[in-house]
DNA sequence: CTTTAAACTTAGTCATGTATAAATAAAAGT
DNA sequence: ACTTTTATTTATACATGACTAAGTTTAAAG
């Protein structure tokens, strides 16, 4: 549904997700993935990734070398990012506009931001206020398409005990998981202070909730941790 | 994407649109469509018309023979009366919530109302205050598919000078039409009196406006005026 | 009735996005 | 280097939804 400037050509979903996957699997901004990631990634067997990166790269939206793997060109990137925009734009607005439940917004998100139209991301984004992070904390790109300033978030395993911070990202789409944080008030804007910080896990306490569930020890294993970010500083 | 009850079977964008348009070209409630009329209403050949009949005849959701015409089965018509409450609700929301302009709303409802989810459609019924008619006046089926109880409306072409009442239905999805109604404050909801009732058209004077542009004499030709719907009755 | 026109269906193609099976290239192991 | 394993591509096929051209049915006129 997204329009290439250039000749008004409309990609289908499909097209959309290979470009939104491809970026999304590739960490360094330099890198490239391969055919069996991606299919993996997309859910299609890895002859039918192969096709549709023929037809990207005839598009122009890939750079693409028989056996050498995937990345996005210019216009790859920016239909990536412009999904991206819509994505976390939608679970913001699915969330705060809607009353969705934290974990009821990423799949309707996946599905809708192929099928909203610039208008209507304007609209939400105007009605959420200009968001730059998204309820996972994740960053939304601007309507240029250019990401808010990096903010120092730090992972919660790389912290020690008496650490004090705000919680600025939780990195996971997982209802379970989410479902848990919640329950926990372990949510981005929380401040939190860690008890204490080991092998088996992390063990927080929430600082501005009520009194009564102070004493938050739940402990918060390794493999979650590790997707929670804080950054440092004390309730206002 | 609606999920039929029985088979858990989902519909493709093109199926459910055939169901809707048949649903709506049918007027009478025992009548039958033919295959050309539907055919230039989905904007194909009549040749895939004919096509997609076969398919959705295999499916349960069309009484169809061939060269006789095509109507919708129960499971056919709940299909076409989700899409329709997607539809309207869509309308409602993007203009109520979103601040959408009266005449942006129609095409990205008819997009949209394909890829929202039940909770969606749910969600905004709440969030709207679960209105039985959309801003052009069109009743919205509930949430049991079943529509409002009719209102008595009539066509100003039906009405003769003197005549008082609210406007409650404005039958037409054309964007400069709905211009300017919107300008002359032509709105379901208005209340207007009938001033001169002619065979070159229809002219209002529209009742609860600002006394500065109480004369509103403009000549509303008769193929617009068919379509405005008015009920008896004064301003409260 | 028979002829003609309109509506409709069938037959044969095409584009898109998927799949499996077989072939080939690249990487790893010895 | 040679061999084996893994990644990837090609070849072929299938489903969907569209098209055009040609044939068929039905309805309207004479
Ligand atoms: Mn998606
Ligand atoms: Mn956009
Ligand atoms: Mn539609
Ligand atoms: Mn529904």
């Amino acid at each position: 549904m997204i329009i290439l400037d250039e000749s008004k050509k409309i990609l289908s979903e499909s097209q959309e997700d290979y470009l939104k996957q491809i970026y999304l699997l590739i960490e360094d901004p330099q890198g490239i993935v391969g055919t069996q990631a991606l299919a993996e990634r997309i859910g299609v067997a890895p002859a039918s990734a192969t096709a549709m990166l023929h037809k990207l790269r005839a598009l122009g939206l890939v750079h693409y070398a028989e056996y050498r793997g995937v990345s996005l060109t210019e216009s790859g990137r920016k239909v990536a990012l412009e999904l991206l925009r819509h994505h976390r734009l939608l679970e913001s607005f699915l969330q705060t506009a809607l009353g969705y439940g934290w974990e009821e917004v990423h799949d309707e998100a996946e599905r809708l931001e192929h099928y909203i139209s610039e208008t209507f991301e304007t609209r939400m984004a105007l009605w959420l206020g200009e968001p730059e992070f998204d309820p996972h904390g994740d960053p939304i790109p601007n309507a240029d398409l250019v990401f808010p300033v990096v903010r120092t978030e730090t992972s919660l395993t790389k912290l020690g005990a008496g650490f004090e911070g705000q919680i600025v990202r939780v990195a996971t789409q997982d209802r379970d998981e989410l479902n848990l944080l919640s329950h926990l008030h372990l949510l981005p804007g929380r401040f939190v202070k860690i008890a204490e910080s080991g092998s088996n896990g992390v063990r927080l306490n929430v600082l501005n909730v009520d009194t009564s569930r102070q004493g938050n020890h739940f402990l918060i294993p390794l493999s979650l941790a590790a997707r929670i970010f804080l950054q440092e500083g004390q309730p206002s």
